[in-house]
DNA sequence: CCTACCGATCGGTAGG
DNA sequence: CCTACCGATCGGTAGG
């Protein structure tokens, strides 16, 4: 009980402090305007993490998580490349939009990190980039897509999906499926022979 | 002469500013740190500058200025949607590929302005989309692009501009045009009818 | 989880 | 452009 209690009370400082860092950035948020938002005092963090940088990386950490899980599924379900990309652009939009704060920071704020953390996280990052990389390169080897310059589709494909958390509104005119599918479809379209 | 000088420094230091600013971001770089790139002392700032704030917005409101005198001289030479727009993507990313760090500043750092500048920042940025927003909905209206959601689009475009500032290598594979090309014909194909 | 406190560093100023 | 300095605030610790 008191096990749990410790546990809801670090997921309630997680939340808050992706609120916090997703709004003003990580560097602009201290730990005593944080623990006003919690109620506690600022040195009580330190029964739940060992430093600022460690919510920072639990928050960073827990997306990548969510990136990873989500994607394995889809490239698990579907054969054609064409297929594979418009399911895996859907469930990258699924985590996004589910998770607006802590994909702001995610985003944003890993540069905050410090090594060795960084590099672990960098490395997270580009092995992700390389599923939707084989993707593609095997829609262009079976003729599918146009033969374009990998680094720079993955790269144009990743800038338009990841922006998504700034500008999504659960209250707006489209719901993460609706922006899935228009971003599959300007992607699609774009990539594919004509 | 002295005013000459002046002018000089003032220049140096925003140019050291945008490249520590965009290594480290806004809020991880002090004044001293910034002082001892440029070698004076940290209150020698202070004739040059009025806050670190001010060093900020200046490199912000330069970025603003070339993304806008870049884009008038094409929106004069070109008549046809799809051609505006073509033009109008290879003028944006002439403009950040030429001034890397300083892009960064702008699109990162930017909200660490305070009021009333901050609202001033936007309100150009608004402005600069809004130009966008007229060519793809006139070219959607002349039924040379696909009917889709204007706002998302404009979202979308920018989001893989934007983004250039971040993998564009001097030294690489791509010319700026060359990434202009690749993105325009990327884009268009996605939004053109078929 | 709190009180009490630390050294370090921050942006900025006074005065020359 | 520098020396000398300011008050405020930072992340974090000791000890209970």
């Amino acid at each position: 009980m008191s096990k749990d209690k410790t546990i809801k009370r670090k997921d309630q400082i997680t939340l808050i402090a992706q609120n916090k860092f997703r709004e003003k950035g990580y560097r602009a948020v201290s730990m005593r305007e944080l623990a006003d938002h919690v109620g506690i005092e600022a040195a009580s963090f330190y029964n739940h993490f060992n430093s600022k940088e460690s919510i920072l990386k639990e928050i960073c950490f827990r997306m990548a998580d969510e990136f990873f899980n989500s994607l394995e599924k889809v490239t698990h379900d579907e054969k054609l490349p064409d297929k594979i990309l418009e399911k895996a652009i859907q469930s990258h939009i699924k985590v996004i939009t589910s998770n607006t704060d802590a994909s702001a920071v995610f985003f944003l704020d890993w540069r905050y990190l410090s090594e060795p953390v960084l590099s672990e996280f960098l490395e997270l990052r580009r092995k992700y980039e390389n599923i939707f990389r084989k993707i593609i390169k095997e829609g262009m080897d079976k003729g599918i897509f146009e033969k374009l310059d990998e680094t720079f589709t993955v790269l144009t494909i990743f800038s338009s999906l990841n922006w998504v958390y700034e500008w999504y509104d659960p209250k707006g005119k489209f719901t993460p499926d609706q922006i899935a599918e228009n971003l599959s479809k300007l992607i699609l379209d774009g990539m594919r022979k004509q």
